[in-house]
DNA sequence: TATGAATGAGCATTCATTCAT
DNA sequence: CATGAATGAATGCTCATTCAT
């Protein structure tokens, strides 16, 4: 009998709107203390009192700490790319769309100090935990980014034909990568490092002659 | 012990200077473990066990668990030092310079599998628990071995004068450390690696025209 | 955890009230193996086994074992207060009020044997592991106990004018915690113990002549 | 054939040149760190390191810590003794006796600041840990010396006949205790405490009128 | 769905003591 | 007699996770 009652037409409410709005917390709260403290400095119970819920709650909305980190770190993947892919917008060459990546890459830097590196940094450590599945894709993700415009830049004739988009994609990567931690550690500008990443870059994958 | 002891004054223990011995079988110990297995899932009793010695023979010779890995982190940054220092005798030109580095990071990760990745992922995460001193040394030292064979390819003419080599050696390093990533993950052979590299950095760097 | 990690500030869990009687049953727990077997015997592992909980759950009660045992040596000096305040009512003279005081110290020592003792000689002992806060409190209460009534005392004319109550408080503690302490061991009758003191005490601080 | 060489007749040494020096020295590392410390902050290790000599050596002069901890209560007690009967010397009265040996226990106290203390507060907590034997011995050696003097007094006529010296001879040890310890801790002076007991007691043992 | 008390295996570290040299 | 490397049981404490309400 109460069934039928359960069933009476209501808006269908999206999976509990409390739930939705409870998730979002918990997750913001744990970018805030993964990217200040670390993935083993942080316990759920310290995620759930950020988030102002209970211990138990935290369960609720991640199969154990692990999911929420990747979830983390899924974040802040999604968060790059989109402002990385935002920042191509209206770009009409090569050299464009190089600098204002690795600009948008440095922008994203400033405003989220330390999310980067550590989902970066601490996805590596967790594949030894059994995290096989998020390991490296943003890595990945972010190799094919600029593979992808290597693409453009090739048929623009700005890249040499033969290169190898992949790993070339993967090389741009490594360079804006390290320089810029190389960079910060050592005080370099952030003008500094865009104008010596993109003449290296450029150099790097010009057609012969 | 309760933190507020700690600050007891205990003039440091000379460290043992007879069985040096055992200090080497519990390194070689804590090199195995921590490549296999990386920081946290290593405890001191298991590197004790696999050294044969008794846990509290551990700390005759560490600290504690951080400084272990930490000795673990400079044995494998002096080795690669040697390795690739090493490939250098009697190079001759930067081009060669280049490609033998290479190699011998590659011929070292073969051999040592899992070592250098574990010592540069797992000294980031070390970094919030409080071991600044060491932390990103290997990567600095790694990126003026680049600069200096950069500088020397400048003395040749084979790399442009007006390159902050300091920036360019990380970039180097990035572009190695990464492509190669991306490489061993998805199928590629040392060769065409060490191929991708070389034209990658020799255009990157070359004089213009 | 490494003790430079242990600055990372965790807000202090409030102190879970929904299980009063959890506590009630570790800290009863305590008291009973405190009191047997002295500080330094005790594991917070035993008193959480002695409560009928986990270990763990020890540590949702007190922040350390130090704290566990300082809130035992807090509660026996409560009841001890207690039991001696309550001696009191009724009393007419400073006779009166010296010798029930004793009597119901001998009383608690007789219902709770090596409790007082547990709570006091190891109190001290804790003061080199960072206890300022509680040590000699349990002293200076009972000091101040009897300056009290020694003070009433003096305004009744049976306690010279000129007495310093405050050190004469803690002499009349001396002889009475000495005195039965020697009296225990050497077996001498609470009877005698009590009228030893009486006299002591009573020509002691009698006014001259 | 080596045997009868061995047996050559040296003239008996004594035992140990040698030995007599380092037992020393290992005693009056322990009695340092012992006072300073307290009993379980101190290990073997410790007092070898500060006598100078290898951990091993430790075991060679007593057979396991608590014997050391029990010697260095024992020397304490000896030295305290030897200087309240020195200040005995010449005496005349049973209040001069009184107010002798009362300077001479704050005397020593000034000198060895904590010595006493940890060595009658440690030797409680030991008891608990199967040290019956000393345990209470300091005490009770200390209440006797005070019986001593009351005797004399009485004889002298100024303590009542009628007083049981051993309960009273604890009680002054426990007024002088108390109230140092109570007075130190609250910045009395010693010539105050010392005022303070002289009349304290005086009055206490008293012959009536 | 939320709670928060309860859990207990697990960890880094200590230290009194032994013993081969 | 002296050494000091080696020992390993024991300790205080943590934290990811569960579950009754």
């Amino acid at each position: 009998m109460s069934a039928s009652t359960a069933a009476v037409q209501r808006p269908a409410e999206a999976p509990g709107r409390r739930s939705v709005e409870t998730r979002a917390r918990l997750l913001a709260a744990a970018r805030t203390l993964f990217a200040r403290d670390g993935y083993h400095a942080v316990r759920p119970q310290d995620v759930a009192r950020e988030a102002g819920v209970a211990q138990g709650t935290f369960y609720q909305y991640f199969p154990d700490k692990l999911a929420c980190f990747l979830a983390f770190v899924e974040t802040v993947g999604a968060e790059l790319g989109a402002a990385t892919d935002a920042a191509l917008e209206g770009a009409t060459s090569f050299e464009e769309r190089l600098v204002r990546s690795v600009s948008a890459t440095f922008a994203f830097a400033r405003t989220h100090p330390r999310e980067l590196m550590t989902a970066m940094a601490d996805s590596r450590v967790l594949v030894a935990e059994g995290a096989q599945t998020l390991g490296h894709t943003l890595f990945d993700r972010w190799a094919e980014y600029w593979a992808d415009i290597l693409r453009i830049g090739q048929a623009e004739g700005r890249v040499r034909a033969d290169l190898d988009l992949k790993l070339a994609g993967a090389s741009v990567l490594g360079v804006v990568r390290q320089s810029s931690a190389y960079g910060y550690s050592h005080g370099a500008s952030e003008a500094e490092l865009t104008e010596h990443i993109r003449r290296f870059i450029l150099a790097a994958v010009a057609p012969d002659r």
